[in-house]
DNA sequence: TACCGTGAGGAAAACGGATTCCTAGTTTCC
DNA sequence: GGAAACTAGGAATCCGTTTTCCTCACGGTA
C-alpha cells in the first residue's frame, strides 16, 4: 500500500522541522533534553501538519491502548445513555477513546461483547445497566467501574444514584410546605428503584415525625399506573369531601405525570390539595405534565463521569473499592410550589 | 509485563490444539490447506478458550483497525441514539468495533473528535444528526456514511428517514377511512422534518383528490404547541357545531399528544370526530396518549443498520454514492382505528 | 591545553501478536 | 518407488511511535 494520504506521520513533523523523528517524539511529550527553541519548532511544524501520533503505535509502546469499553445492558436507554455520555465526556478529557458495546440484555452477548473488549486490550470497562438492581460483575483482567447498575460483589467499584438523598430532599420539602399525609406510588415492586426509594422516604418522614398514610402502592413503571394508583390512593373520596392525604410522592415523572392526569380528571387541585413529587427529571415528562412536576434529577451524566474518574485512577494504579453515591438535584416546579 | 492473565492467544490455541499458531490461523480464517479433521479441533479449542483474536496484531498485517467510528453531533440521542445502536449493532456482526465520539453540537468538539478517530485509524465513521436537515460533510481520508442528518454534499453517501414514504402512508389510511377534511401541524417551521412532511402529506393527498384544509401550522416540537395547535386549527367553533376538519395530521407524537389531550378538553372525540396521527412511534408518547396514537415508525435502528452496511462495502471497495431512503412502517392504534 | 561534564539530538531497537510466505515432511496415486 | 498433491510448521513481516542508548559539540576547570 503507498503512504495513505491524508495522514500525517512523525516523519514528516520531523522532515517539516528539519529533527530526527525521535526529537519530534520529545518535543511533543515533554521528554529528553532539547533546547526550547527546538521544541517549538517542531510543535509548530505539527501545528502546521495536524499531526495527531497514530493512537496504534503509541499504545505499542505505551503496553496499553488508551481506550475504554463502555458496556451497557440496556440498547433502549432511558438511564444508561445519560451515563454512557457523561462517561465519554470526561474521558475525553483524558485524550482516551470510548468503545461502544451494547447487549441489549442478553447474557450471551454481553459475554461476547466482553471478549471483545477483552481482545481489543482496554484500559478498562465501565458497565451500566438497565436498572438500579445489583448485577452479576464481569470477570476481566483489567480494572471495571459499574456505574448506575452496582456490581453484586459489594468490594467491585460502583457508582450509584443517592436515592435516599433524593427521596429526602422530597420529604423536606413536603413537610417544609406543610404537608404531613403523604402517599407513595412505586412502580415494579420487585426493583431496587421502587422499594429503596419507599424505604428513603418512609425514613425521612420519620426522622421529622410523620408517616406515609396507607400502604406503599407498587404496579409498572407506566402512566396508566400512575392514574390507576390515585384511584387506589383516593378510594371513594368524591369532590367535596375531605381528601386522605395532601400530597402523593411517585418514584418517577412518568407514574407523576398519569398521577397528575387523574387527579384532574377527578377535580382535585394540583398543588392546592395534593402536592405531586416525580422522579428522574425526565423532562419531556416533567414539564409536559401539568402543571409542571417538581422532580428529582439524579444527574446521570455526573454519575457517569464520576465513574469515569474513577475507571482512570483505577487504570492509573489507584483502584477504587465499593459503592459510592452519586447526589442527585431536587428540582422544583408547579406540582408543588404555587409558582407554575 | 508478565502475559496478562486471562487474555487468550493464538498461541495458547494452538498449544491447546496441539499445532503451530500458523495452523491456527489458517484454520479460524479458512485459509490455506488443512485437513477439515484439524480445522475442526483448532475451532473447537478456540472456541473452548473463548479465543478472539487481538485486534491490534490483526490490524497490522490487515492493514485496517477494524474500528469504525460512530460521530453523533446529538448528545441528547432521541433520533441518533436508536441510529448508532442499529449501526452499531449490524458492525458487530462483522467483527467490527464501534467507537463512540458524541460532540453535542459544537464544531470545535466534533473537530477534535474527528481528528481522534483519523488518528486512531477507523476503517471508516458514521456520522448522525440532531435533525434531518443536511449537515456539512467532514474531511478525512477514509469512508464516511451520514446517517439520518444527510450531508450537504449530495455526492456523499447518506441514509435518510423516507418521511414522504411515511407520510403518504398516512395520508393514505385516513383516506381509506374516509377522512378528507386533514389539517397539518408541524414542528419548527425550519426544519426539513416539518417542511418535508407537509409537502409529502400535501402530495399525497393531491394524488387522491383531496387537499390540507387551511394553512399549515408550524410552531415549537412541544406538547404545549400540539395543544395550542388545536385551538387554531378548529378556531372558534363550538361543541355542537361541524368540525373543520375530521382529522388532524402532527408532525411528531408530542404534537399529537398534545394535541389530543387538547381535542378531548373541548369535547371533540378521538376518533370519531376527529382522526389523529402522530409520527416517530416515540413509544411512551404514542402508547401514554389517550387514545394510542396511529404514527409512523421510522425504523432508525434500520437506518442505522443500512448505514453500516454502506459503509463496510465502502471499506471494502465498494462506496456508495447519494442519499438513499430508508422506509418507515405505519403503525395504527386508536387514534385513527376504533379499535384500541 | 587536556579533560570531563553536560546538553542536544540522532540511530536503532523495542513494542505486540496475528498473518503469510516458504519449505519440509507426509500422504496418495500411478 | 517415484512424483505430485496435500498438510502443517518456522520465521519473517506488518506498523509508527517511544525509548534507550550513543555520539558529538561545547564550555568550564585543572
Amino acid at each position: 500500500m503507498a503512504e495513505t494520504p491524508g495522514v500525517v506521520r512523525i516523519t514528516d513533523v520531523a522532515a517539516l522541522a528539519g529533527v530526527s523523528p525521535s526529537t519530534v517524539s520529545k518535543a511533543l511529550n515533554d521528554t529528553g533534553s532539547l533546547r526550547p527553541a527546538t521544541r517549538a519548532r517542531v510543535r509548530e511544524a505539527a501545528e502546521r501538519l495536524g499531526f495527531v501520533p497514530d493512537a496504534q503505535a503509541r499504545s505499542l509502546s505505551a503496553r496499553r491502548s488508551f481506550t475504554v469499553g463502555l458496556l451497557s445492558t440496556d440498547s433502549a436507554g432511558r438511564f444508561s445513555l445519560p451515563v454512557v455520555l457523561g462517561a465519554e465526556n470526561a474521558l475525553v478529557g483524558g485524550q482516551i477513546s470510548a468503545l461502544l458495546a451494547t447487549a441489549r440484555h442478553d447474557a450471551v452477548r454481553e459475554q461476547h461483547h466482553v471478549r471483545s473488549l477483552v481482545a481489543r486490550r482496554v484500559d478498562g470497562i465501565i458497565v451500566t445497566g438497565r436498572t438500579t438492581d445489583p448485577r452479576p460483575p464481569i470477570r476481566v483482567p483489567m480494572p471495571v467501574v459499574y456505574a448506575f447498575a452496582p456490581s453484586q460483589d459489594p468490594d467491585d467499584a460502583s457508582v450509584v444514584p443517592d436515592d435516599a438523598a433524593g427521596m429526602t430532599a422530597v420529604a423536606e420539602h413536603l413537610l417544609s410546605l406543610g404537608r404531613t399525609r403523604v402517599a407513595y406510588v412505586g412502580g415494579r415492586g420487585d426493583q431496587a428503584a421502587s422499594v429503596q426509594r419507599h424505604a428513603a422516604l418512609a425514613a425521612a418522614l420519620a426522622a421529622h415525625g410523620a408517616r406515609i398514610v396507607g400502604e406503599p402502592q407498587f404496579g409498572e413503571w407506566s402512566e396508566r399506573w400512575g392514574r390507576l394508583a390515585v384511584d387506589v390512593v383516593l378510594g371513594d373520596h368524591r369532590a367535596g369531601d375531605p381528601l386522605p392525604v395532601d400530597a402523593i410522592v411517585f418514584a418517577s415523572d412518568q407514574l407523576a405525570r398519569g398521577g397528575c392526569d387523574r387527579l384532574r380528571d377527578r377535580g382535585v387541585r394540583v398543588p392546592e390539595d395534593v402536592a405531586v413529587t416525580g422522579y428522574d427529571d425526565w423532562e419531556v415528562m416533567a414539564l409536559a405534565s401539568r402543571p409542571p412536576l417538581t422532580t428529582v434529577d439524579p444527574q446521570l451524566d455526573r454519575l457517569g463521569q464520576r465513574a469515569a474518574e474513577l475507571l482512570l485512577a483505577a487504570i492509573d494504579g489507584r483502584p477504587a473499592h465499593g459503592t459510592e453515591l452519586s447526589p442527585p438535584r431536587l428540582v422544583v416546579r408547579g406540582s408543588t410550589a404555587g409558582d407554575s
